[in-house]
DNA sequence: TTGGAATGTCAACAACACTGACGTATTGTT
DNA sequence: AACAATACGTCAGTGTTGTTGACATTCCAA
């Protein structure tokens, strides 16, 4: 590869590419993900719930009323996998379930008010975190960190991800 | 907490500490670790094998000749868990299993031809995607990833990804 | 009215994690 | 030599989360 450019950026450049520094982030994606999902998983297992009740209710609360299919979309898992934890929020009374108005077929969800109540203990958690990280790295490694992330999601993702931030 | 200093800083140099900003952050992690894994998860499926697989053959290649207990302390996981997938692995003839000379109750392990074969495949399937996200984020934004990253793991867990760096 | 889309549900299964208990070497300590 | 601790393996049971496949219901739209 470096025969094929006759610039210096090969040698300077480029050192971010090598095969060392793309196992140093592989493995500090590994190592820091699991932190990221430490202090929610601590409090969720209180309640028997997993991961997959927490993402429910973080999806569920950024866009409010928002559609079984929807949701399945975002998530990327199977309706009989996203059931099996909305019935257990809904009949656990943290989420509602409204059938809908212009298209009866779908149902809308929403968080109740306990369900909001939990959802923000799961978010303070997380972000509690987050906001220690970011304020050591800084600003300005904070703007990288999202630019990596965003390059390395599968672009269908990375468009429910962009709609989520107008939202 | 704005009312508590009398500097600009609180509007301009701190604004990548609000909420908002933390939750795009925990979404984008989200997201990009859904991406992360997506491309060895296609190879381990023709395996029946996971990503805790996945794991396992990683930190071996990367040490190889390490106990099962230093193992255990990186994935953090049970001796248990962790003895199913090595099991397997031992069986499909991906991993070498050999007894401690200086300690006989250690057992130490190493990845055979094959093994590296399979780890080798594995670890191009997710550089390439990470090649492709540092290229585009370029070599700054790479910096606040890492940054960002280490910030976020575990004190204790950091000290595994800092010994691996050494190695 | 018929076809298809959205949703829900039942059953079976697998990966991966957990706890708890027990067994077997081996090593270190008293 | 006796005992405790360590390293590893294993059996049994449980739970979360994911999968496929099949089937029913409800409802919109052509």
């Amino acid at each position: 590869m470096a025969l094929l450019h006759g610039h210096s950026e090969n040698t300077s450049e480029l050192l971010f590419l090598t095969d060392d520094q793309l196992r140093k982030g592989i493995e500090a994606m590994f190592f820091a993900y699991r932190g990221f999902t430490a202090d929610p998983d601590r409090i969720l297992a209180k309640r028997t719930y997993g991961r997959a009740h927490h993402r429910a209710l973080h999806f569920i609360k950024r866009s409010p009323g928002t559609t079984v299919n929807n949701l399945l979309a975002i998530l990327g898992v199977t309706k009989q996998s996203l059931n099996r934890v909305l019935r257990t929020l809904i009949e656990d009374g943290l989420v509602l379930n409204e059938v809908g108005t212009r298209d009866k077929r779908q149902r809308h969800l929403t968080l109740t008010d306990e369900g909001l109540e939990f959802e923000q203990a799961l978010s303070n958690a997380q972000s509690g975190r987050m906001r220690a990280a970011y304020k050591v790295a800084g600003a300005e490694a904070v703007q990288g960190f999202r630019k990596v992330l965003e390059a390395m999601m599968d672009p269908e993702l990375r468009g429910h991800y962009e709609k989520l931030r107008l939202g």
